[in-house]
DNA sequence: TGGTTCTGGCAACGTTCGTTACCAAACGCT
DNA sequence: AGCGTTTGGTAACGAACGTTGCCAGAACCA
């Protein structure tokens, strides 16, 4: 019955990451899964209940390359936030319907939209720290983050359909001094922003 | 006829703006613009057209605002691209329906997608020479742009949605500044593109 | 006033959806 | 071998959908 609900979560996955959100049914998922209907509510009380498991079962995935590979990177940060960069990067080429699934059709459904805002929100928050320097608060580091999130969702959507010509190395090398680059830029607007705007706390 | 097809377009963004393309359906669209669901089919050939429509005239209202605003900024570059950041602030602020319609439904559809990413392009690019300065090539540009617009649109729909608890005013500056910022980074990246990788051209 | 066009409500068609019931074949266990 | 459980196919249900047709008025022009 566990293998039954992986099948489903590939079969999920297959739609999902081609037709979209409209062709990904309860009769369209068994039958590309070649399972019976029936055995779909032994596994998902729910279309929704599918969705998002797959949804999490990517994130999960990916945040554990993420993390395996930004512990491996060592401490300088440019390296650190190379190894996020170039493991998503990594993670949605090597196969492309997890790039719909994780940054097009994560929209529209609420539910699902609220956990895409979380689960990205982390990463960015991270990845956010180590290219600005940890302990800098203030509202601009939400903004950049969401800014970072919506950003590199973007941008690798684009480079994946092939509007953006570049090979995967360039692709990785212009995202990282980016990221770093916009780090830079919130770290200094963050030290506007408490001499300026606020009086100075203590 | 043509008041019928404005309703109808009404209609669209208050359903596309509140429950998403899963509740505008043909049915509901006429209930909602009080017609008869006969009368659809006179103004559009098809729920996609209509989306399409509603769509294209929400790019078409915002262009012309930004363009419009722009100019009276003069010609300093941070006016003009603060000119730009709150005239869309602004825009989807006026009537939250319009971010969910651009930012959240625009994928998904496959013509309404494409669509997006081009109206999309024009503005980051436009936006992004004037952030980087005219005349800077290079395909750290393309990069930028779909950075740029992919980044802004998530912190609108964030922002628009609460989860970023900061005024209309506070936002429209750190955006501005973390667009110019980006520029600037854009800028030197593609210098060190230019001297690094390319055999000094000319 | 008579005829023609425009309007709006209702119903209907066929299709697809989620969901569940039924039933025959296959299988495992004692 | 016999029995209970698991499998898989089919069919059925009500609901919602896109789309079209019909028909009673309202409005308009001569």
């Amino acid at each position: 019955m566990a293998e039954r609900r992986s099948l489903l979560l590939d079969a999920a996955l297959e739609l999902l990451g081609t037709e979209g959100i409209a062709g990904t049914t309860v009769r369209a998922v068994c039958a590309t899964a070649r399972l019976n209907a029936r055995y779909f509510y032994e596994s998902f009380e729910d279309l929704d209940a599918l969705v998002l498991a797959l949804f999490d079962h990517l994130v999960d995935t990916l945040r554990a390359e993420v993390g395996a590979a930004v512990a491996a990177a060592g401490t300088d940060p440019r390296a650190r936030v190379r190894a996020t960069v170039e493991t998503t990067v990594r993670f949605v080429d090597s196969d492309r319907r997890r790039a719909r699934v994780l940054y097009v059709e994560g929209r529209g459904n609420e539910r699902l939209s609220r956990r895409r805002l979380e689960s990205g929100s982390v990463i960015a928050a991270e990845l956010e720290a180590e290219a600005a320097g940890r302990g800098a608060g203030g509202q601009i580091h939400r903004i950049t983050a969401a800014f970072l999130v919506g950003g590199f969702s973007e941008l690798l959507m684009r480079w994946v359909d092939g509007a953006i010509p570049v090979s995967r190395d360039e692709l990785v090398e212009d995202a990282t001094e980016l990221f770093l680059g916009l780090g830079r830029v919130a770290s200094r607007i963050s030290r506007a922003e408490r001499t300026g705007r606020a009086e100075r706390a203590r």
